[in-house]
Formats: C-alpha cells, sequence, structure tokens
DNA sequence: TTAGGGTTAG
C-alpha cells in the first residue's frame, strides 16, 4: 500500500518536476526557496522509504522480478523528478555508497530523461566526498567516473569541485574543470567560485578574464555584492601569490562594477583612495572616488578625508577646493577628520588665522555644518600657534580644552606647547610645562624628552641637557635614535667631536641602534671637522648595517674632502656614487666646481659645469656664484662681470644678494666703488635685498674714497629696511665717522637703529 | 596631532 500510494504521490510531483529542473540548472547561492510543506512531508515518506529498502539486501542484485525499490523510483511511464535522487543520495552514508546507488539508478532505469537524474545524484555524491578526508583526490576520480558514464555536472557539483580543488592548490586541475563546464549553465556564484580560487592560486590573469565577460553589459552573470567584494578585497590585498592587479586596472573595473550597480563599501573604497594616495596617485584616486560618486555608489566623508588627505600632502589646493564643494553639493556631512585634514593643512603652512577661523566656524556651526572639536583638532592648532611664535595664544586654546568635556590636555599637547617655547629660548617655561604635566599625571615621553633636549641643546646647555636625560632615563624614559642624534649633532656643533663619538658608541652599547640619520649626522659633524678618516670608518660603519649613502650625505663627504684638499678621494667618492646609482644633484657639481676655481683649475671647472648640462642638470645660482667669486679672488672681475652678465640674460638664472655682495665687495676692493654702487642701484631695479654684508662692503669702499654723503644715504636705507649693523659695520663706520668728525651722524645711526630695533 | 640630520657661493 504504501508503495501505490507513493507512486501516485510521485506523479503529482512529476508534475512540478520542469520547474525544479530548471531550478537546479540556475541555482545559485542562496538556494531557490523550499517547496510548499505538504510536498515536503510527501517527499520525506518516499525518501524514508527509499533509504530503508537500500538497506534490503535484494538491492543490487539484477533480479529479473521488479523489486519495491524499483517500484518505488521507477515505477511510472517516467522518472521520479532529481530533486528526490538527490536528497536521497544526500542522505547516504558516504560517497562510495552513493556511488553504487547512482550505478543502481543508471542500470535501473528504462527512461530516457534520467540524465537530469543523474546530474543531480553525482552533485550530492560529491557534496557527501567534499567532507571526507582527501576530499580533493576523492572528487577528481569521481569527476572522471561521470565523465565516462557521459553524466554532465551540475553546475553546483562544478562549483563544488573546484573550491576543493582550489583549496588543495590544483591549479591545473581547476582550470580543466573550468573549461569543461557547460557554458549555457554557468551561473554568477560559480563566476565568483572560479574568480576566488583563480585570485588564491594566484592566477590574477584566468581570473580576470573570467571577471571581464561578467563585467559585459549584455553578460549572463552580471556581478553581484560578492564579485564586488572578491575585487575589492583583491585589489587591497598586500600579499600576492600572482602578481598585483594594477592601478589602472583597478580604476578601469570599479567604473565598469559600477554600470552594473555594484559598489566598493565605504570601508573598501577608502582604503583603495589611501592606497594610491601613499603612491602620489592623486590623478588615480579622483578618477576613482569620481566614478563612484557618478555611477549613484554611495560616498561618505570617510573616503573624500582620504582623498583630501593625499591631495594636500601634493600641495594640490585648487582640487581640495573643488572636492570640498562638491562634498557639500552632494550632501556628504563633513566629520571632524575632514576639518581636521583642512586646520591642519593651513597651520602646516603657517595660515594659523585662516585655521582658527575655520575653527570658529566649525564649532559654531555658522556655515550649516556644526562639529565638535576634538583633542587632536586642538592639538593641531596649538602647534600651528606655537610653531608661529604664538605660544601665549596655544596655552589660551589649553584652556579653552579644559571646559570641553572629554578634552583634556594630553602629552601631545604638552609637547607642542614645550617645543614652542623651547623654540623661542624660553627655557624655564619650557620646564615649567613640563613640572606642569608631571602634576596633572599627563606622562612625558621620548617626545617630550627630545623636544626639552633639544631646547637645551640649542640654547647652549648641552650639560643640561646630558644630565636631564639621565635623570629621565633613571626614571624609566629612555632615550632612542632621535635623542642621540640632537645629542651628536649639538656636540659637533661646538666642534667636541670626541664627545660626539662618544655618544655614538653609548647608544650602540646601550642597546639604542642607530638609525641612518644618526649615522648621517655624525658623519657630516666629522666631514665639517674635517675628520675625513674618522668620516670613512662611520660610513663603512653604516654600509656594515645595511644602511646606504645618499645624495646628500655623499655632497658632504665630498665637500668634506675638497676642504681637505683630497681631490683625488672627492673624485673616488663621485664615482662610488655614481656607480652605487644615486645621481649626483647641482650641490654635488657646484661643490666640485668651487673647489677646482677656487684652486685655479678654471679648466677643469668649466668641464665639471658642462658635464653638469649633460647630466640634464642646470647651473644654479650658486655655480655662477662659485666661479665668480673665484674669479674675483685672482683679480679677474672683469671676468666675473662677463659670467654675472650672462647669468641674467642668456641662462635666466637672477643673481641674488651673495653673487651682488662678491662682485661689490671686489670692486670695492679693486678701488672701483663706482660700479659697486652702480651695482647697489642695480638689486634696487631687480628688487634684490642687500643684507649686512653688503653694507658692510660697500661702506669700506665709501671709507677708502671718503665719499661721505653716500654713506649717509646708505645708512638711512640700512635703517629704513631694518637691517641691524654687526660689529663689523659699527668698527668701520665709528673709526672712520670719529676720524672725520661725524659723530653726530654715527649717533643718530644708533639711535635709529635701536628705534628700528623695537619697532620690529 | 608632537621630537632629530647632513651639502655648495658672500
Amino acid at each position: 500500500m504504501a508503495i501505490s500510494i507513493s507512486a501516485s504521490k510521485l506523479f503529482k510531483l512529476r508534475l512540478h518536476s520542469p520547474i525544479i529542473l530548471r531550478h537546479l540548472s540556475t541555482e545559485s547561492n542562496p538556494p531557490p526557496p523550499p517547496p510548499h510543506q505538504d510536498q515536503d512531508q510527501d517527499q520525506d515518506s518516499l525518501i524514508t522509504q527509499a533509504l530503508q529498502l537500500l538497506q534490503a539486501p535484494d538491492y543490487d542484485s539484477n533480479s529479473n522480478t521488479t523489486t519495491p525499490l524499483q517500484e518505488l523510483l521507477f515505477s511510472s511511464s517516467s522518472p521520479s523528478s532529481p530533486f528526490i535522487f538527490r536528497n536521497i543520495t544526500r542522505r547516504l552514508s558516504s560517497s562510495s555508497e552513493a556511488l553504487k546507488f547512482f550505478h543502481y539508478l543508471q542500470s535501473n532505469s528504462t527512461s530516457q530523461d534520467i540524465l537530469p537524474s543523474l546530474s543531480s545524484t553525482f552533485q550530492a555524491i560529491f557534496e557527501l566526498a567534499s567532507r571526507e578526508p582527501d576530499s580533493h583526490n576523492k572528487l577528481l576520480e569521481l569527476y572522471g567516473t561521470a565523465k565516462e558514464h557521459n553524466v554532465p555536472l551540475t553546475i553546483n557539483a562544478a562549483t563544488l569541485l573546484i573550491r576543493c580543488l582550489g583549496r588543495a592548490g590544483m591549479v591545473d586541475q581547476v582550470l580543466v574543470v573550468v573549461k569543461e563546464v557547460d557554458p549555457s549553465l554557468k551561473n554568477t556564484h560559480f563566476c565568483n567560485v572560479v574568480i576566488d580560487v583563480m585570485f588564491r592560486l594566484g592566477r590574477v590573469d584566468d581570473a580576470l578574464k573570467v571577471l571581464d565577460e561578467m563585467l559585459q553589459p549584455d553578460s549572463e552573470c552580471p556581478p553581484n555584492d560578492s564579485t564586488g567584494d572578491i575585487i575589492f578585497g583583491a585589489m587591497l590585498r598586500r600579499e600576492w601569490r600572482g602578481r598585483s592587479i594594477n592601478d589602472e586596472e583597478i580604476v578601469g573595473l570599479v567604473s565598469k562594477f559600477g554600470e552594473h550597480d555594484v559598489f566598493p563599501d565605504t570601508f573598501q573604497l577608502t582604503q583603495l583612495i589611501t592606497k594610491f594616495c601613499r603612491n602620489r596617485k592623486t590623478g588615480r584616486a579622483w578618477d576613482l572616488l569620481h566614478d563612484v560618486m557618478k555611477s549613484g555608489g554611495v560616498v561618505e566623508a570617510a573616503s573624500c578625508n582620504a582623498l583630501l588627505t593625499g591631495l594636500g600632502k601634493g600641495g594640490d589646493f585648487e582640487r581640495m577646493n573643488n572636492l570640498t564643494t562638491e562634498m557639500k553639493e552632494m550632501n556628504i556631512q563633513p566629520n571632524v577628520v575632514t576639518f581636521g585634514i583642512l586646520i591642519n593643512l593651513m597651520c602646516k603652512s603657517r595660515r594659523v588665522d585662516d585655521a582658527l577661523e575655520v575653527f570658529k566656524k566649525m564649532k559654531e556651526g555658522s556655515d550649516g555644518v556644526l562639529v565638535e572639536p576634538d583633542a587632536i583638532m586642538y592639538n593641531t592648532l596649538i602647534d600651528g600657534l606655537c610653531k608661529v611664535g604664538r605660544q601665549e595664544e596655544g596655552l589660551s586654546l589649553v584652556e579653552q580644552m579644559r571646559s570641553q568635556n572629554g578634552c583634556a590636555p594630553n602629552t601631545v599637547t604638552y609637547n607642542c606647547l614645550i617645543d614652542g617655547f623651547c623654540k623661542s629660548g624660553e627655557i624655564e617655561r619650557a620646564q615649567e610645562l613640563f613640572d606642569q604635566m608631571n602634576r596633572e599625571s599627563v606622562f612625558p615621553n621620548v617626545i617630550t624628552l627630545n623636544t626639552l633636549i633639544d631646547g637645551m641643546c640649542r640654547h647652549g646647555r648641552i650639560n643640561s641637557a646630558v644630565e636631564f636625560l639621565n635623570d629621565m632615563q633613571s626614571k624609566g624614559v629612555k632615550g632612542n635614535a632621535v635623542t642621540y642624534a640632537i645629542l651628536i649633532n649639538a656636540f659637533c656643533n661646538v666642534n667636541n667631536i670626541d664627545k660626539a663619538m662618544e655618544f655614538f658608541d653609548q647608544m650602540s652599547n646601550s642597546g639604542c641602534s642607530p638609525d641612518a640619520i644618526v649615522y648621517y649626522t655624525l658623519i657630516s659633524g666629522l666631514s665639517q671637522a674635517g675628520r675625513m678618516d674618522d668620516a670613512s670608518s662611520v660610513v663603512s660603519k653604516l654600509k656594515e648595517v645595511g644602511f646606504c649613502l645618499d645624495t646628500v650625505c655623499y655632497n658632504v663627504l665630498i665637500g668634506g674632502f675638497c676642504k681637505k684638499n683630497k681631490l683625488d678621494k672627492a673624485y673616488e667618492t663621485l664615482k662610488e656614487m655614481e656607480e652605487a646609482g644615486v645621481k649626483p644633484d647641482s650641490v654635488t657639481y657646484n661643490t666640485l666646481i668651487s673647489y677646482l676655481s677656487k684652486t685655479g683649475n678654471f679648466t677643469t671647472a668649466h668641464r665639471v659645469m658642462r658635464k653638469m648640462i649633460k647630466e640634464g642638470l642646470k647651473p644654479t645660482v650658486v655655480t655662477y656664484g662659485a666661479l665668480i667669486h673665484a674669479y674675483c679672488l685672482i683679480g679677474k672681475i672683469d671676468e666675473g662681470m662677463k659670467i654675472f652678465r650672462d647669468m641674467g640674460s642668456a641662462s635666466k638664472v637672477p643673481p641674488n644678494t651673495v653673487i651682488y655682495n662678491i662682485l661689490i665687495d671686489s670692486l670695492c676692493k679693486n678701488d672701483d666703488v663706482e660700479h659697486a654702487l652702480s651695482l647697489m642701484d642695480d638689486m634696487k631695479v631687480k628688487g634684490v635685498k642687500p643684507n649686512i654684508t653688503t653694507y658692510n662692503a660697500i661702506f669700506k669702499g665709501l671709507r677708502d674714497k671718503n665719499l661721505l654723503e653716500k654713506a649717509f644715504e646708505l645708512m638711512d636705507r640700512m635703517i629704513e629696511q631694518a637691517c641691524n649693523p654687526d660689529y663689523i659695520t659699527m668698527e668701520v663706520l665709528t673709526e672712520w665717522l670719529s676720524a672725520v668728525g661725524e659723530t653726530g651722524k654715527l649717533k643718530k645711526f644708533v639711535q635709529g637703529y635701536e628705534v628700528s630695533a623695537s619697532s620690529a
């Protein structure tokens, strides 16, 4: 009785089978909604019965009479639905049991339409095998069996197979399966799995080929959000087995995805933009964001912030402006980070008042957007104020901070203020702030330490700095490479090279390894002190630990060798530099040209200059200055003037104050103060400001010719320009004017200087 | 959001 009932139910089911079949061939994840409940129950009872009969001894025997199992499964004129066979198979104990069932179905079915059922059964076998040990080999073997029996894989079976083979790293087998899958069965889920597997196996080009087909406008398998996740994730991945997706591809792909209404989420978009900006590809980042905007994707402040940061670093203020305008137009609400970026940029370019205005508007919401500042923003402004010497205003911002909830001054706040006071030479106030932060339990860090040490060193208190370091070390704040760089530099500056070397050794011994800057600092100090052997040995140490010399460091060495008259060593260094692939710059050539011309080797100096030009470098004002100076030194002022005229006209390098100083000084010393005065007029015309060196040179020239009126005129001009006299000026003028009884003029000059100093 | 270095002509 059970059988007959089942047979009739089967008939009922068969009516639905075309629909079920269609589902099978295009089935994607997630699976289609479950059938009706009564159908469910019918199926369940059929499956239960089938499973019971499969335990019976006559299953798999080739009896001539119809068995109950055959009756159940094949009684009517057509086979039962593939869905049923698959569900029976799924409940078998193993893939080998399932394979036996497959063979049973194959040999017992008389129907022509059994093929879809067999495919479906095979899918279930794959499912079982995929959960068994050694699944990839089992699946591969089963795939062979299916092919042997001409049973096409369902798309889900193919998907499962590919995923499993991919996990086992079987690249070639994956490619074979992909090639053999019936193209008409492929769906988006299948393509997603293929792409994912290919990426993981490092087959980027194969993955992109599949993706390209998905992205075609008339694609049978259009991309969905999962496709997006796979691709955008792959774009951001750091470690690649194959090649990475290049920037151009990224922009193109995001744009094509957009045509299918698939977009990176805010996090992915922001990450992609950040990645481009870090590689200085703000143009691509810009295109990326705007593609998403144009095709209607969601763009939030975070992504815009990433781009604003990149544009700011590249100094592209025009695009920054455009982007903020677009944000307004598109109703993308700026947040505290957006304002932070803008305010930071203004502070860094010393436009602190502009920054304060933006800050005020933001806090009041007077421009339509009200945002509460955070500690970072306060710190940015405080730093900005301190960097332009407005520490007191910085302190009043700290008071504002205190009055705002959850915005207490922190270590960074104090560090900025301490640096401000140190830079202005108010070391005591910096120390007071240091004491205050300790009282408030805002803990100093190594930056606090270094800021104070640097301040002390720069204001002649090296010993206090060392004492302070020792004190802090004993309290647990250890110095780092920066600390030692500061101290080494400070000792080099006061020509205490031994002490500098001592600190260098001390840091290595105390387990703080020097970084490249520490090496560069010491090399420079030694080179300037003329200790080239020591400098060379530090260079060797630097190389031993794996650092490289950069252009400036090579220049320092070349300059050092020149100073010691070791031209051969200088050339050797230049050669090494070129061989190491470090391009000499104009400073390198200028150093050599200066040395060569000063030692009278003008032919070689000009040859080096030609080489410089050949290498694509333009002679600079320093190049011409070096030559002019050398010609003047040997009394060939005409030659110097010739170069001077040439640089302004032919080479289009405008002369600066130093150039004029060299010439004016030489002309005066050469008894040609008239010509020197005409050069001073020339400076006025060209807008080149004279400095104290200019005035000292011309005053000496005027004194030698006793041209008093001209001197008075220039003294007035000095006061006007707030150019402070130095001891040379005073010496020359005092001696001369006293001798000629013009002490009144001198007194007036000193008073004028005092007035101009106080007003300045 | 905070700290360090080195080069050429007077």
